[in-house]
RNA sequence: GCGCUUGUAGCUCAAUUGGAUAGAGCGUUUGACUACGGAUCAAAAGGUUUCGGGUUCGACUCCUGACAGGCGCACCA
């Protein structure tokens, strides 16, 4: 509808000589009008007029369009340059009429493109924390968005399989005695953080178990044995993890995939001349001649002839470009490895791998504790992933008594939601503080809300017939507020998609659910005597609840049978 | 030391990327059903957007300085 709008106002600009193309945006006022175009601003600068000359010039050949009503109820000048639109029934029932009809019709029409998504990173062998369930959310949710308009996505774990924590583990196991069939996801959950803070204290061990790390990379047949247990225990706890999330990966590829690339990629980068050496080591050099900023070089490796996680990503980017040329890799990892990522993207544009445009580092903030700090249990312990689903299951259980008759299936189904909406209303990129009290919570801009809205509405819809047509009616405000807002969400995920960012579909979703909950209070549909407003209402409400089913899975969030 | 980043209501977060009167939830206070699910709805209180300067018709948003937090800076990933 804003498009429309948009084409509209631009040509009444392009008849009074003003060459701009009209932005239409939705109303800050809405006790005003509907949307709003600002454009008379501007074009008082570049023309040299004052704005309300401008505007109401403009206001006056919108009213006497021929086909006014078609679009407009009102269109209003208010100083200091506002245009104000109140848009017709005959345009908000047109583009209900066209979701209906195409649920996908008003989305943005783009060339189909390739995505390959790299989140989920868990390092094999290290327990999984609430900083996972972020960069899964976050990366599932935007790989449907994506998928939503119509792209290919490539989603991949790319798992860290082949770091020094190996060794550790491999060093732990050895001095155990450990026999290999014995090596269980707990044993795992004790060992590793054992031998991480050993080698905190210990150079010595520290260094015997990069020399595990550098062997088995070398292909020693032990070590690899004891590898690939580790990796087959690992992986089915992440899975299992992972499962509950909903999270789906095309592929489960790690670092150690990236190996066979090593080579060629070396080769790539002495052939342009970019591997120097320093201390040793080699080193790739990535800055540019006008940065502002002091980039460092990035470390192809070490002095001892391993290589390292940035080698390792520069090896992946080709492994991918080789096997699907995708058009975009987003990585969704932490912020703080933002810097990891300026250098690997800019050493990957240097070689001609693949253009840094075409490389995007989405960063998500930490994940903190109600006291402002990395999110720690009480007695000072980073949680396992497992262990906050569990409690978040028991709270939520705890919540009411009629919870408890649920099926193990709606509860896991409601118990994601909370989680999920939890974490996708946030932006992005910024820090936020995980609340253990927020599991509980199931009212007001939650999950449950949510999902409490559609089930209501779909209790009605499943009980009553519904025929396919639509009359040019809106019976009230509610109504009317009603549908204007269902149009917006293709506007909603355009942006989310841009700019990569769910929070604004959470965002909507649940606006929309507000408008649908004051509709619903103030519109008793059931026992209506007027069948034919009746069957309007029904018919917007049917699109209300597919509006909202999907955006829901576009928060990876899946609806229950019953609350 | 260099660099990045954040600062919005008591708390947790938004703000259509420079637009009008800065919005939600929680919490607090007060209301609403002999109706489709009360996990709902209506209303009130709560703000010098950390502080100062600048840019302009207009600044939470951009620039600049200060203050405060978080984070990153070569052989971990």
């Amino acid at each position: 509808m804003i498009n429309e709008l948009e084409l509209v106002l631009t040509k009444v600009f392009n008849k009074l000589g003003y060459d701009i193309k009209a932005k239409v945006i939705k109303s800050n006022r809405i006790d005003l009008c509907d949307f709003q175009c600002d454009n008379a601003f501007t074009l008082a600068k570049t023309y040299h007029q004052s704005p309300l000359e401008i505007g109401e010039k403009i206001v006056k050949n919108l009213n006497d369009l021929e086909n006014f009503n078609d679009y407009f109820d009102e269109v209003t000048f208010v100083l200091p340059g506002f245009i104000n639109i109140k848009v017709s029934n005959t345009i908000i029932n047109k583009y209900i009429k066209i979701l209906k009809s195409d649920f996908k019709a008003l989305l943005p029409k783009q060339e189909k493109e390739t995505f390959i998504l790299d989140f989920g990173g868990a390092n094999v062998a290290k327990p999984l924390h609430v900083g996972h369930m972020r960069t899964i959310l976050v990366g599932e949710s935007i790989a449907r968005i994506i998928r939503f308009l119509g792209h290919k996505t490539i989603s991949d774990v790319h798992l860290g399989d082949y770091g020094l924590q190996i060794g550790q583990v491999i060093y732990g196991i050895l001095g155990d005695n450990k026999d290999i069939n014995e090596i269980d996801i707990k044993y795992l959950d004790k060992i590793y953080p054992e031998m991480s803070s050993l080698c905190k204290e210990n150079e010595d061990i520290k260094d015997k178990c990069a020399q595990i790390t550098k062997k088995l990379q070398d292909g020693d047949l032990e070590y690899h044995k004891l590898w690939k247990k580790i990796l087959e225990v690992s992986i089915k706890d992440i899975k299992k993890n992972y499962d509950f999330l909903g999270a789906n990966f095309d592929l489960w590829l790690g670092e150690s995939d990236a190996y066979k690339y090593l080579d060629e990629l070396k080769n790539i980068f002495d052939s342009k001349d970019l591997i120097t050496t320093s201390e040793g080591a080699l080193i790739i050099d990535v800055s540019k001649t006008d940065d502002k900023k002091e980039i460092p070089p990035l470390l192809f490796q070490k002095s001892n002839g391993a290589y390292l996680y940035a080698s390792t990503d520069l090896a992946t980017i080709l492994g991918r470009k080789k096997l699907y040329n995708p058009n975009h890799i987003l990585y969704i990892v932490d912020n703080r490895q933002a810097l990891h990522f300026e250098q690997v993207f800019r050493a990957s544009d240097k070689a001609d791998i693949m253009p840094y445009s075409s490389l995007e580092h989405l960063g998500y903030g930490t994940v903190n504790g109600s006291d402002g700090k990395p999110y720690k249990t009480r007695s000072g312990e980073t949680p396992k992933l497992e262990n906050l689903f569990k409690n978040a299951k028991e709270l939520f259980i705890s919540k009411k008594e009629s919870n408890k008759d649920m099926s193990n299936e709606d509860i896991d189904k409601i118990v994601n939601a909370i989680l999920k909406f939890a974490d996708l209303q946030n932006s992005r990129e910024k820090d936020y503080i995980f609340d253990l009290n927020k599991f509980s919570d199931v009212t007001g801009k939650t999950g449950p809300y949510v999902l409490y809205t559609y089930l209501r509405f779909n209790k009605i819809l499943k009980s009553q017939e519904i025929s396919n047509t639509l009359t040019n009616n809106i019976y009230n405000k509610y109504d009317r507020d009603l549908r204007i807002k269902i149009i917006e969400f293709s506007n909603v995920i355009e942006s989310a998609f841009n700019e990569r960012k769910p929070h604004y579909i959470a965002d909507y979703v649940y606006n929309l659910c507000v408008v649908c909950n004051i509709f619903y209070q103030n519109n008793y549909i059931s026992n209506m005597e007027d069948k034919t407003n009746k069957n309007d209402w029904l018919y917007i409400l049917e699109l209300s609840n597919k509006v909202i089913k999907e955006m829901l899975n576009l928060l990876v969030i899946e609806i229950p049978s019953i609350m």
